[in-house]
DNA sequence: TATACGTGCAACCGATCGGCTGCGCAAATT
DNA sequence: AATTTGCGCAGCCGATCGGTTGCACGTATA
């Protein structure tokens, strides 16, 4: 059992569950209906989505909505700053070598 | 064979490999040497990545430095792009519920 | 109360994953 | 010319993935 963030984004049907439940909270039956997959599955879907904290279901009575958790999405958003800034940290070097170069120019 | 950027980033090994090159770029022994795999997998890992145009080769010699291609990147962002619209446009949704009840309270 | 509905869980199964070893090949070194 | 080095590829293997079916159980409805 991995359940990662990464590892759940890595499945299309989970990415198009979250989109949908971007949009509005719904339940096992209604997503279903979205896909060629039988309601279990995207039970299974939804169990590894909740674990990793992306969604959190509310019980309505005998259905269950699930709704996205937004800000767990940030933790994608977390991990790319460091490419972010490791490159802007290459940028300043690159700056200081044109800027030693320019200078050696004088 | 998936191969898209989704389920390439979904290996832990991998997600590192990508931080390590985002410094540097490396041969597939100098990578061996940050982890507990043999050479070999990380080549596995190397392809992979490779496939899905997170890295590119550049041969010197025997050796081959992989480096990372940064721009592949903005392709998570793309996708973590709609789910900021999507929650853009609830919270325009819900500024306007508001702005209907301080209307309604006049 | 009996029946239908909405759901989660368990067990199964073929495909894929992520390690491994054992090569072969080309470049560098002796 | 022989050896060492750096690498990728192929094949193996146990674990996990993502689908399936067949339940059991609580909630609504007749």
């Amino acid at each position: 059992m991995r359940r990662d963030i990464f590892q759940a984004i890595a499945d299309p049907t989970r990415r198009a569950i979250l989109v949908l439940l971007a949009v509005q909270a719904m339940t096992p039956n209604a997503i279903a209906e979205h896909f060629d997959i039988r309601r279990q599955s995207i039970s299974k879907h939804l169990r590894i989505l909740s674990e990793c904290d992306l969604l959190a279901p509310r019980q309505e009575g005998r259905e269950i909505f699930y709704e996205l958790k937004i800000d767990k999405m940030k933790e994608i958003d977390i991990w790319l700053d460091q490419f972010r800034k490791i490159m802007e940290e290459s940028f300043k070097q690159l700056d200081e070598v044109l800027f030693t170069i320019k200078n050696k120019k004088k």
